[in-house]
Order: structure tokens, then C-alpha cells, then sequence
DNA sequence: GTCCAGGGTCCCA
DNA sequence: TGGGACCCTGGA
């Protein structure tokens, strides 16, 4: 992909493959929040951004040496979406459901956040998922000073490790508690090495993730996919469960999707999603 | 005011 | 393998 920068912005051309509502707003990351017109301000790997789209470019405005440090490999930016996207038009249902989410980017994300907020998100709405990581971050992380705003880093597993489960009641995560604590004590303790889990097979890494205390199939699923940014898993939630039952008569098999399951399935989501939400009154 | 579902997981029969 | 409980919130 073809960038350029200049004063503290970097200016990228992603032609159709970069869409920031589309990639922020499909429910991969809790932390960028919408501030203008197609315009994000948001913190990921203890770094803050502005991030502005429109007529086939990205802008991103950040700290002079952040993004080749972390937002060039945050996004995604050296694969081809296109191709992949088209590989996955395989049938009427796909072919629309990815031309609808086109621009669609998997973020690599923070290991230790992916596995604590799919943690957090489970049986839970995504306005309420972005709240309570939004006051971990406020409560526990460290202070980001970016524009004149005041913003957050997720807080390292060390930090929660130490807390006991009453430190989170301001959180209001309910019986999530206690599996953040053991999450983030397994993490910092090194009973569960996220760094090697992410280079394991995808079947070996939902296997151990699953080993922590509420971490089911679907949370393993996206941490890989999210956090392990392994593309071939595919978590199966309570809108995807609708999605295989109303187009492909309850049974799927994401072998369909060759290595690139965990991309259908964003483009699935975003689209069910999408028209769920735009039929309201 | 009540009911229900929200990007689930765990436990027990 | 299936059903209920779990904490909390916002919308109907």
C-alpha cells in the first residue's frame, strides 16, 4: 500500500480497502470512537491516533515515529484485502454480504486486550462492552496525553493481576470479575504465554486459550482471530448462529472460506449486524 | 413497573 | 447434549 507522509500525518491510498467506519464499527475493537465525519480518534497498543477517511485515502495523525511503529502493522496495511475478499465471494449470500463490507481490515490487536475484552463482551451489547473497557482503561491504565485530550492505555495484566475482584466493582462487569483476574494472573504469571500461543496452530491455541476460566469456543475464537490475527478460525456467536440458519439451512462449514474463515465471518457480522440496526424505526 | 436479550460460559443431570 | 444460573443495562 502506497502512503505518504508529512508533518506528524501520514496519508494513506487504500483505494476501496481501507474503510474505517466499516473496519472500526464491525466489532473487532471497543476503543475507537467516532469524534466527526468518518473520523476516529482512538488508543491501541498504548498509542493514540486520529484517524480520518474519505475519497479513497485514510489520514492518520499521530507521535512522529508511531506509525511505522504500530499503525502500519496495527492495520494491516501490507496485505491484500482485495484478493482475499474476492476469494470469498462463494455464493450469492457472500457476494453481497463482503461487497457490503468491503474496506473491512482484521486489526492486529494487543494479545492481552483481545483476550480481556472478548471476555468482557460475552452476553453482553457492544455500547456496554465499550463502557466497561472503556472505564478499565480509565480506572487502571495509563494516562495518554494526545491533542489536548485526556485518553487511556489498556491496562498490562500485570496491573489487574494484582487487584483482587471488588477493585473491579466500579466497572460494573458482574460475573466477568473473577475471570478477568485469573485471565490477567494466568497472563502475567506466564501459566498462559500469549506470545507463543499466537505462533501455535490455530487448533492448539483455541485449545489452551479454552483452559482459562471463561473462555469458552466463541471468546478463544475471536482472541485468536483478533489478538493471534489467525484467519482461518471462525467464531460462531448468537448473530452468526442466525446467519447460517436463515442462509445456509443451519450448517456451515467455514472450510469453504479456505484460509480466510475469520474474514468471512467479519463480513457476515457487519452485514447481518448492519441490517438489523438500519431496519429500526 | 416488568420483561427480555445482549458478539457466553459453566455446571449438573 | 440440554437447560438454568450468572451480573448488569437499556429498550420495548
Amino acid at each position: 500500500m502506497e502512503y505518504r507522509h508529512s508533518g506528524g500525518q501520514t496519508e494513506i491510498v487504500a483505494g476501496a480497502e481501507f474503510d474505517i467506519g466499516h473496519t472500526f464499527e464491525c466489532g473487532q475493537c471497543f476503543r475507537w470512537n467516532r469524534v466527526g465525519d468518518n473520523e476516529y480518534v482512538g488508543v491501541a497498543m498504548g498509542r493514540a491516533a486520529r484517524v480520518r477517511g474519505g475519497g479513497g485515502t485514510v489520514s492518520v495523525t499521530c507521535a512522529d515515529a508511531d506509525f511505522e511503529d504500530v499503525w502500519r502493522r496495527y492495520f494491516d496495511l501490507d496485505f491484500d484485502y482485495g484478493t482475499a475478499r474476492r476469494a470469498l465471494c462463494v455464493d450469492a449470500y457472500m457476494d453481497s454480504a463482503a461487497s457490503f463490507g468491503a474496506g473491512i481490515r482484521i486489526l492486529r490487536q494487543d494479545k492481552w486486550e483481545a483476550l480481556c475484552s472478548f471476555i468482557i463482551s460475552q452476553c453482553n451489547n457492544i455500547p456496554r462492552i465499550k463502557t466497561i473497557v472503556e472505564t478499565m482503561c480509565r480506572c487502571f491504565g495509563d494516562r495518554i496525553e494526545f491533542e489536548g485530550r485526556e485518553l487511556y492505555g489498556f491496562p498490562p495484566p500485570e496491573r489487574l493481576a494484582s487487584l483482587s475482584e471488588g477493585d473491579l466493582s466500579p466497572l460494573r462487569c458482574g460475573y466477568r470479575a473473577p475471570y478477568i483476574i485469573s485471565a490477567a494472573r494466568a497472563v502475567a504469571g506466564g501459566a498462559a504465554d500469549l506470545e507463543a500461543l499466537s505462533r501455535a496452530s490455530s487448533a492448539e491455541a483455541l485449545r489452551s486459550l479454552k483452559a482459562l476460566p471463561g473462555v469458552g469456543d466463541k471468546v478463544a475464537n475471536c482472541v485468536a482471530l483478533f489478538g493471534f490475527h489467525m484467519l482461518d478460525v471462525f467464531p460462531v456467536d448468537t448473530w452468526m448462529k442466525r446467519v447460517i440458519k436463515e442462509r445456509y439451512g443451519g450448517k456451515l462449514d467455514p472450510a469453504i472460506f479456505g484460509g480466510y474463515a475469520g474474514l468471512a465471518q467479519q463480513y457476515m457480522f457487519f452485514h447481518a449486524r448492519s441490517l438489523e440496526h438500519n431496519q429500526r424505526p
